[in-house]
DNA sequence: GACGAAGGCCAAGAAAATCTTAGCCTGACC
DNA sequence: GGTCAGGCTAAGATTTTCTTGGCCTTCGTC
């Protein structure tokens, strides 16, 4: 029943799984994409096979590879669904214009944008939806008008404005700064890490640390917010980013015991989605006036050099 | 359960209804389009706008208008399903290189196409799919490769090429012939006509028939097929298409009682959608080689003069 | 002014498409 | 050689989508 000769289209469901499937690479990227499970996908790209006459894949064993055809239809339809879902974006944004969906890493919604918060909607009246995820969304596939997150460059079809620079530096309770006066003193602290930033206390470490450094003790937390509580409460010292604990700092709640001694990570950018509506220009320019005076990083010298991506 | 906040997106089945109803300007033409019912694309339309919070149709007791919102999106989301159905399109076109669907309508599918079909495939190994149909297909939403109409011009996203030009004149079967000199013998006559052709009599006889005719029967077909069968077989006279009834006069089964007199409708023309894949060119350029000599019109007077493509 | 056709709306149930679960298989990698 | 990731399949469940049938309004016709 499979060559029925109707022309009759292939179900736009089956098209979308395999147009994400090919993208990805892989049936379990394109479910994650499409929130189902990578059977859902498999069975949809092998209706659109059937359909066709022919496989869309090579199934190789150690995974997928797109055959001439998959191949030479895979623009076409990557952009047609480009444009449905900028039209979807664009239709939501003509039935709602109040609202804005902003999606950021949770540290960065907690610490920065948080604070913002009441000032931005006292600012626009606008109605915010705040999505965190530990990754950038594809924001040509989510209604996603805007999007937070320390990255070395713009994703791809977005255009990225750098809000903060961000170093990374010890941070503490002010109780246990007094004891730390030369980074070998860090061997008597507890060092604080954040899971997903695993690399923040190496990192500083090799650039301004002593030699060989084995810490009393050392915590690790799944939230950078959790993690900067403790170091609040005196638990321990942490690597504190710059665009995140300037009020902390400023407040005098964290101190920063090694002050000038930094590593620059990645800055702080907004990320916008190309061919976005005009509504979002003021908000832009609203969220980026916003990333200096109060972003403050503690150190003076740091302040005029504007920060240059690095790969 | 509907505004859920989760920014999911809609259906893609709705994105399509709604794009259906709106560029038609109703649920039943939509309903025609999707091949469903009438209901099911107010169901998907009523639940986009339950998504999106506003109403995308206004309800008027005449009719359906599209709201500002709705007007708004919809030229970005037809734009999205003609890239789709491109992509569909070039997708079958790599996938089953050997086929093609042409469209016709059934008189011309008859009586044109058919005697070609031989030497079509024998040209060019082709698997065809032949595709009667009254209406001229929508070439961007559905798989056809190729249309064969009569028509003053090419529908919109579309070349054509004219295979033939269309003259109207009485035909029947020679037995009968005998009898008609005059168009005003007509009055004596079966007037054989085809449903769908209603026209053809009272156009010819307002240009070449006699001030007042009453035949003296007339019958109706529902397929001009029918009615030219009808016609040879001595039933009557019928108007004949110069584009379809040329072999049938060059065989003599049919005569044309009143050859010189003739009234000119829109010609036969092979329908090329734009951004066809390139198999295509061949395959219009033999079917323009066939219109020529095989559809000889009966009058030499007619043959030499070229005929023009109009706006 | 009654009537029928056309078009839209709705609710309930049917049908179909889609998804999940669970188990199997493969090659890759330690 | 065990484990893991990823793809495949079948069967059954779930969700979505569609149809049916009835009601209502308007419009054009007689």
């Amino acid at each position: 029943m499979e060559p029925a000769g109707r022309p009759s289209p292939p179900s736009l469901t089956a098209l979308r799984a395999f147009e994400a499937a090919a993208r990805h690479g892989g049936y379990v990227a394109a479910a994650r994409e499409l929130n189902v499970t990578p059977a859902a996908i498999g069975t949809q790209v092998k209706g659109l096979e059937a359909w066709l006459g022919r496989p869309l894949f090579h199934r190789l064993p150690n995974g997928l590879v797109l055959t001439p055809e998959g191949r030479a239809v895979l623009p076409a339809l990557s952009a047609a669904f480009d444009a449905l879902n900028g039209a979807v974006r664009t239709m939501r944004a003509v039935g709602r214009p109040r609202e804005l969906t902003l999606a950021a890493l949770p540290c960065i919604a907690q610490l920065w944008l948080a604070p913002r918060l009441p000032g931005l909607q006292a600012a626009f009246d606008l109605d915010l939806a705040i999505l965190t995820r530990d990754e950038q969304p594809d924001y040509a596939r989510e209604l996603v008008d805007l999007g937070l997150y320390f990255g070395a460059a713009a994703p791809a079809g977005c255009t990225a404005v750098v809000l903060a620079r961000d170093d990374l530096f010890p941070v503490c309770a002010p109780v246990l700064a007094a004891r730390l006066r030369r980074p070998a003193d860090l061997g008597g602290a507890t060092l604080l890490h954040d899971s997903v930033w695993r690399e923040d206390w190496p990192r500083w470490l090799h650039a301004h640390g002593p030699g060989a450094l084995r810490p009393a003790r050392e915590a690790t937390f799944s939230l950078y917010g959790i993690a900067l509580d403790a170091a609040i409460a005196g638990s321990g010292v942490l690597i504190g980013h710059s665009a995140l604990v300037g009020k902390l700092l400023a407040e005098g709640r964290l101190v920063a015991p090694f002050g000038e001694r930094v590593v620059t990570g990645p800055p702080l950018r907004l990320i916008v989605p190309e061919g976005g509506d005009g509504r979002l220009a003021p908000v832009v320019r609203w969220l980026k006036g916003e990333g200096g005076p109060n972003s403050a990083v503690p150190h003076d010298s740091l302040e005029p050099e504007p920060v240059a991506a690095t790969g």
